[in-house]
DNA sequence: CAGTGAGCGAGCTTCCGCTTGACTT
């Protein structure tokens, strides 16, 4: 019998700290949380004070059964749960759970994972802090109350299954706000002027002037005036400069680094990291703390003075900005300082080597800089050309690891500037206008909208990448790329005393990767900012967070707390149900020239729409579902009619009609009862009978090419060529080639094993196809306009 | 895969935070 049992919160962990603790020690895990509100109704007693009814989910079942039998079986039992508000609970959940003896039961925490830190911890226990503990049932239950109450309202008022909550409400809230700003900005446009001068020892200066200038008017004034101008070198300054590392990395700050280092979505990070940490390559990574532990600073050390130096070598503690941070863990590092490299997939070993070099690049000394400035006159206008140039004179940190950032109008890299001195004259190569554009804010990505968050304190480091799949699964919000639009713009050169003014052209506004709000999330935020306006406030957190705080440090009574916000909150709830009309962001767009009916835009059952005619004619109202792109609030009266012009008969090919209309995949050509998909850069509006015939004659084509082979042996067997690569097509199933095999040599024997070996998956598909036959029956009895408006998101 | 939009009003949906699997593409 072991006399110790020690629980953790995750099995990872359990299995590095047995290791320090010794063989009278037994260390295993809870897996988080152990118990939750019953999910059934409000799973809070209202009347009892708000008293939660707590039950033990069906998956921790088998969990809370191991851990009861090790813990009768042990003589104490070490609650070792994180130092933080859930940590807290988890720990008093356990105890109330497993039915512990109080004289058996001893809370510890520490929050680095050494061995030190922990025998430390075990010399100084303490009992459960019930206040935290009370704070952390405020939390959940708050969050409850919330979102069940909040969620009906949408289904009653917006449209069934949709969700509110404390988190993603605010969540979507930023990107239908942002998108606003977006839509409503007025982009001006403005001339910047670079001057491209030789010095005395014929080296090139690049410089640009001090101003831009507004009209184009005046831009030429200035390049005519630049003719008969004389340079002359007014000022020359040096300033010396620094740099510091960014601390470690944080749940946040990983995200955000990995978005836009490595192209990861923030799901992936982590579950990339997740693996890393499994396998004991880097410490917990979803924590808030940028703190490391005194070890690993002094591993760091290690690192730095045999890899570069002592010169490079500058160890230092940082503080956490965030708000609300709880600091339970370390920040994210590798748990071995001096392992620079890892084994593991592709994606594994990017993610740890960015860990690596944060880490250690945290712990070396500031870059140094010298800034040089240089000042031009222009002897016959008020502006000067400026030179700035930036000499690295010592790297420091910027050895191993460089922080990149959101901002898009990315400066040039601004290199060395040409020895000139004061006074020295110049003459010009060439002086270039060319007309640039204000931007305006830039559209949130998964990273930068999960930076928002933690600024604003909202949502926790566990949560962050949930919340951000949440509001893309409901439909609020789309993650996608968009093209730019075409835009003209003019450029004046000056070259040998000869002014070229030209025309041209640039796409601009082209989005990768970004989050856009969809009409659902942007009809949704405005209800529930016009109907619940506290709970939408970008301070709501932070202020319950102040209270949970009072609770914590024993001045304020949770469910007093609790009452204070659930009394006036459920009123509006009730009131909004009663009173506010159905909001599907209606509105009016004019008139149908052809039958004076009203044309409308609002969210039907399908998703957005457009419609002609009210329910009240004589005769069906028309109905048009919005394109990719197009918003409710947006949309112009010539661009709804337009969506009524298909499906358009273009004519005729070999006898067949041919038709254009848009479906579930984008736009398409039927002709001859075969689909053909436009191209980007067509319009189902506007495409002619000779393109069509064009993509169609493709199409057949690229049929043609799509068989490699078909056998004689079973004309049934055939192998195709498929958009992921080479497949084998048999009786109506496909089949994957394994890796490293041709295509094209293979043989009808060859193909038969292949098949055989893959029907071991079969198995699993065919109870996969079950469950989605199972799925969708369900999803018709739910009402078949759950999966009508599916289709569409998706 | 490529059209829908009505209707008795059943019975369903939903939160945030703490943890990993067990699944499919």
């Amino acid at each position: 019998m072991i006399e110790n049992l020690v629980i953790v919160e995750s099995p990872a962990k359990a299995k590095t700290i047995e290791k320090f603790l010794g063989k009278d020690f037994q260390v295993k895990s809870s897996f988080g949380h152990i118990r939750d509100l019953a999910k059934k109704n409000l799973g809070i007693e209202i009347e009892k004070n708000y008293e939660p009814q707590y039950i033990v989910p069906e998956d921790k079942k088998a969990v809370v059964k191991d851990l009861k039998k090790a813990a009768k079986e042990a003589k104490i039992v070490w609650l070792a749960s994180d130092e933080d508000r859930e940590g807290e609970a988890i720990a008093w959940h356990l105890f109330k759970v497993l039915e512990l003896d109080p004289k058996k039961v001893k809370r510890i925490v520490f929050h680095e994972i050494t061995k030190e830190a922990i025998q430390n911890a075990i010399k100084n226990p303490r009992i459960i802090d019930e206040n935290l503990v009370n704070a952390q049932q405020a939390r959940r239950v708050l969050d409850r109350l919330v979102g069940f109450e909040l969620s009906p309202v949408l289904w009653k008022k917006v449209k069934p299954s949709l969700s509110a909550g404390r988190v993603q409400s605010v969540a979507v809230k930023l990107l239908v706000e942002r998108e606003r700003e977006i839509l409503n900005f007025k982009s001006e446009s403005y001339f910047k002027i670079t001057g491209h001068f030789k010095t005395n020892k014929n080296e090139e200066l690049k410089t640009e002037l001090s101003d831009r200038i507004k009209t184009s008017d005046k831009t030429k004034e200035l390049v005519e005036r630049c003719i008969k101008a004389s340079y002359n070198i007014i000022n020359v300054v040096k300033k010396p400069g620094k740099k510091s590392p960014a601390a470690p990395f944080t749940t946040s700050t990983l995200q955000q680094e990995a978005s836009r280092k490595l192209g990861f979505s923030v799901a992936q990070t982590m579950a990339i990291a997740q693996k890393l940490y499994e396998s004991g390559k880097i410490t917990y990574m979803r924590t808030d703390s940028v703190n490391l532990s005194s070890m690993a600073i002094g591993a760091a050390k290690n690192v730095i003075l045999n890899e570069f130096g002592e010169k490079y070598l500058k160890t230092r503690n940082f503080k956490t900005k965030s708000k609300g941070a709880q600091e339970a863990h370390e920040a994210i590092r590798p748990t071995f300082m001096d392992q620079q490299n890892v084994s593991g997939t592709d994606r594994e070993q990017r993610l740890y080597d960015l860990i690596w070099k944060r880490t250690i690049a945290s712990q070396m000394s500031e870059a140094e800089l010298e800034k040089t400035t240089i000042t031009i006159d222009i002897s016959n206008d008020e502006h000067n050309f400026i030179a700035t140039g930036e000499v690295l004179k010592f790297d420091g940190f910027l050895k191993v690891y460089i922080e990149s950032t959101d901002d898009e109008s990315e400066e040039e890299t601004k290199g060395l500037l040409p020895a000139v001195n004061k006074g020295e004259n110049l003459k010009y190569d060439s002086i270039v206008a060319i007309e640039r554009f204000t931007y305006s804010p830039p559209r949130y990505t998964e990273a930068s909208l999960v930076k928002k968050l933690e600024e604003l304190g909202i949502g926790r480091p566990s949560t962050y990448a949930p919340t951000i799949s949440t509001i893309q699964n409901r439909g609020y919000v789309i993650k996608e790329d968009r093209p730019g639009r075409d835009r003209n713009y003019v450029t004046f050169v000056l070259e040998k005393g000869q002014i070229k003014e030209s025309k041209k052209k640039e796409i601009t506004g082209a989005e990768k990767n970004k989050l856009f709000p969809n009409d659902i999330g942007m009809v949704v935020t405005d209800f529930l900012t016009d109907n619940f306006n506290e709970i939408l406030n970008y301070n709501f957190t932070a202020s319950v967070e102040e209270e949970f705080d009072q609770i914590a440090n024993g001045n304020l009574i949770w469910s007093k707390m609790i009452d204070k916000f659930y009394k006036p909150f459920h009123k509006n709830v009730e009131n909004t149900l009663e009173t506010s009309s159905r909001s599907v962001g209606e509105r009016i767009l004019g008139e149908d020239p052809n039958t004076g009916k009203p044309v409308t835009a609002k969210i039907g059952p399908y998703g957005p729409m457009v419609q002609i005619g009210t329910k009240e004619d004589d005769d069906k109202p028309r109905f048009a579902s919005l394109q990719r792109g197009q918003l409710l609030e947006t949309i112009t009266l010539e661009e709804a009619l337009e969506l009524f012009k298909l499906p358009r008969d273009l004519g005729q090919y070999e006898d067949k009609k041919v038709v254009v209309s848009i479906g579930r995949f984008g736009p398409y050509i039927r002709h001859d009862s075969k689909f053909v998909s436009l191209k980007k850069e067509d319009s189902p509006y506007k495409i002619e009978l000779d393109r069509a015939i064009e993509l169609i004659e493709e199409k057949r084509e690229k049929d043609r090419s799509k068989t490699i082979k078909i056998f004689e042996e079973d004309n049934d067997m055939q192998l195709l060529n498929g958009r992921w690569g080479p497949y084998i097509a048999y009786k109506k199933k496909n089949y994957r080639i394994p890796k490293g095999t041709k295509a094209e040599e293979l043989t009808f024997k060859q193909c038969l094993e292949i098949i055989k070996g893959n029907s071991k998956t079969e198995k699993t598909k065919k109870t996969s196809t079950k469950n989605t036959v199972a799925k969708k029956t369900t999803a018709k009895k739910s009402g078949t306009k759950k999966s009508g408006i599916k289709k569409k998101t998706s």
